[in-house]
DNA sequence: ATCAAGTCTGAAACTTGTTCTAGATTACCG
DNA sequence: CGGTAATCTAGAACAAGTTTCAGACTTGAT
């Protein structure tokens, strides 16, 4: 059974269950499938965004009928989340190899942000694909969201250069995870400059700061 | 013509225009057949959110034709921020009298806060319906979710007791908002407890504190 | 009161996400 | 190799958002 197709329909368990813990054997031709479509999915939303990801198109263009999409993904939504949880893996490899140079945790995780952020508007459309899937995302996909979550939330602590967070710390991150999602959402719907984006990610960086001290 | 209806179609003009400036006369059926759709939606909304407002019945239940509907508001996106309008509109007189009581701008600001998020947890559905609805919108509802933010804004300044704020103090209003959207939609859609969401608004807010003395 | 323009209605059509089905194909076990 | 269960395919079918259209109704101006 493939990866996310545990949770199959979404009228049938209301718990929530592990994304990760038990992934049954893939097939080489069942994970070249699904790499298939989580290619043609990216492709086609960095044409035209959220909309422009058709279930059938992304069938056709990754040669995988419509139900076998279906299984692998069972919604549009878990489709581009895992496209972005496939995305966010690359970035953080590439955040890896040049750490952020700043010289306070804030500003690492700034520039950490802005980094990202500047990766996403080379591909706006692909961007607004995973984020508006993101934030649209209902219970059924809590798992896959969470997870994307709890790789960012890697992401900050790592260019906060810290190992074991305190809670007011996490809280923090919290924050700043929020900020980053809306203020992107704002930018993508063309309400706020990529210069209003940055403003903002500096503002809420400053909590870092705060934690530091205080509390 | 009635007041959403001025973006007609999704393909047509690119450019963005004012949303409250000219209100062109409503009749009062008009006026009367606005208000019965945004109290079907509201009320669809606060059975099963966002799901549950479906056009057909929206129109159905209001007295309207599908086609009416959707001169009024032509999308359902359009239709639950309208709705968000409504009830934020509500909100904001109901807050207003009986203000915030804490000591400092960023107690006050938590305070009232909370306030809307416990109003919030009597509909959960509603909002539900009203926060999807906001975070999916595209560029065609911009106006109105601006309105929506300017709204927001409003209220949480009225909070600060601020008549002009300063550059950072919006900047760390508009964290706030985005901390305050996110948070939402992660407590909606079972990602985060409440007290979750209130440690968050809390741990934003201390961003206010550090507009005063800093920057 | 009457006419023209604009609105509203009811119903059908179209689009795209999602589900379902029957029949091939594939993977695995003995 | 043969059999069986799981998987995959093609395609129809269904659901809900959106569009379209012809005809009835309102409105406002003359």
């Amino acid at each position: 059974m493939p990866a996310e197709a545990k949770t199959s329909a979404k009228a049938a368990q209301p718990a929530v269950r592990a994304a990760q813990p038990v992934t049954p054997p893939l097939t080489e031709r069942q994970e070249a499938r699904r790499r298939r479509i989580l290619h043609a999915s990216a492709q086609l939303a960095s044409r035209g965004g959220f909309d422009a990801v058709q279930m059938r198109e992304v069938a056709e263009s990754s040669q995988v009928a419509l139900g076998t999409l279906y299984r692998y993904f069972p919604s549009k939504v878990h489709l581009l989340v895992a496209t972005m949880q496939d995305q966010l893996a690359h970035m953080h490899g590439t955040l890896r190899k040049k750490p952020p140079a700043g010289d306070t945790a804030a500003e690492r995780v700034a520039e950490t942000l802005m980094r990202a952020f500047r990766a996403l508007q080379r591909e706006p459309h692909l961007a607004d694909a995973m984020v508006r899937a993101l934030t649209f995302a209902d219970r059924s996909v809590s798992p896959e969201v969470d997870q994307v979550s709890r790789q960012t939330t890697v992401i900050i602590l790592d260019a906060m250069g810290l190992d074991d967070p305190t809670p007011a710390q996490l809280s923090a991150v919290r924050v700043i995870e929020h900020t980053w999602h809306s203020a992107l959402i704002t930018w993508l719907s063309g309400r706020a400059s990529i210069a209003q984006v940055k403003i903002d990610i500096e503002t809420v960086c400053r909590l870092i700061d705060l934690t530091s001290t205080d509390d």
